[in-house]
DNA sequence: AAACTTACCTGGTGGC
DNA sequence: TGCCACCAGGTAAGTT
């Protein structure tokens, strides 16, 4: 699924692709993603030249300008989305919703499930960061201000209080965000912290520790996606998605790398959650 | 205010 | 073999 890493190593991609090239012609195949895609790109956005490209949290923002307008694209991949960038007479395949046409290649959004979501943002509405879908974001856990004692601190100061379980609160992404629910799994496990634990009675040392593996986790499933980049460029190249060797997430019943006692599948809000009742004790 | 529930969407799978 | 129920999960809107 794509969670923080998929979507930085898309950004990175991306950013390698498509900088600074103009935007030709959009095709809205199927507008129908979590929201209506905005009708008005396929008449405004041609002629725009992009500018920059970031992320914020899993949505990953296109900085678009022309004479006339200023905005941004704002791509989620939602859960089953990749972007990709092919050549301008590659094959249509089945899910591929919408079309950026940069002239000497094209960006192609697709999404089987249709959860995810591409909006546009127009400066003139504001800045980027008050928009609805970015106020309420935490910190971005690979940014200075989550780095080393910093990240501990936010999330031991973002949890007072908090009575649900840290799974929880890790996936709700209003303290720290970009954490899913396979790297939420993953980073517990490597914290040695019980996912049913509430977020509120772990302690200051403990946030230390899993601020620790987020970093970790996270890291290391960029520099995995890192070498799957080629994909991004490539016509014939599979989905932008990586496999890692995870510690606990699809392990149910297999023994855990570290103790070897079975991993355990607990539902959370509906959700699975995998860990090591051993290791993960409290 | 915080926490919980529901809805969105399709492809794959397990049970019968 | 076919049919159906269920699950995968990021997000936000609605409800308690």
């Amino acid at each position: 699924m794509p969670e923080l890493p998929e979507g930085e190593v898309t950004r990175r991609g991306g950013a390698e692709a498509i900088l600074g090239l103009r935007v030709a012609h959009v095709t809205i195949r199927n507008g129908n993603l979590r929201w209506p895609v905005p009708e008005e790109l396929t008449q405004d956005l041609p002629g725009s030249v992009v500018k920059t490209i970031e992320r914020r949290g899993k949505f990953i923002l296109i900085g678009c300008e022309s004479l006339q307008s200023r905005g941004t694209l704002m791509i989620h991949l939602g859960m089953t989305g990749t972007l990709r960038v092919v050549a301008p007479d590659s094959e249509v395949r089945p899910h591929d919703h919408v079309e950026f046409d940069l002239g000497l290649v094209v960006m192609r959004f697709n999404d089987p499930r249709r959860v995810g979501a591409i909006l546009w943002h127009d400066q003139a509405d504001g800045p980027l960061a008050g928009s609805r879908h970015l106020a309420k974001l935490g910190v971005e856990p690979l940014s200075e201000e989550f780095a080393c004692q910093a990240g501990g601190e936010v999330l031991f100061r973002g949890s007072r209080g908090r009575t649900l379980p840290i799974k929880q609160l890790l996936l709700a992404g209003d303290i720290v965000v970009g954490v899913g629910n396979i790297y939420a799994s993953e980073s517990l496990f490597r914290a040695r912290i019980s996912p049913k634990t509430a977020a509120g009675s772990i302690g200051r040392a403990r946030y230390h520790r899993l601020a620790d593996a987020i970093r970790v986790t996270l890291s290391a499933a960029i520099d995995k996606g890192g070498s799957t980049l080629r994909d991004f460029v490539d016509s014939s190249g599979a989905p932008g998605y990586f496999q890692q060797d995870y510690f606990v997430y699809d392990r149910t019943g297999l023994p855990c790398r570290v103790c070897g006692q079975p991993i355990r599948t607990v539902r959370q809000a509906a959700r699975s959650t995998f860990y090591c009742a051993q290791c993960q004790a409290r």
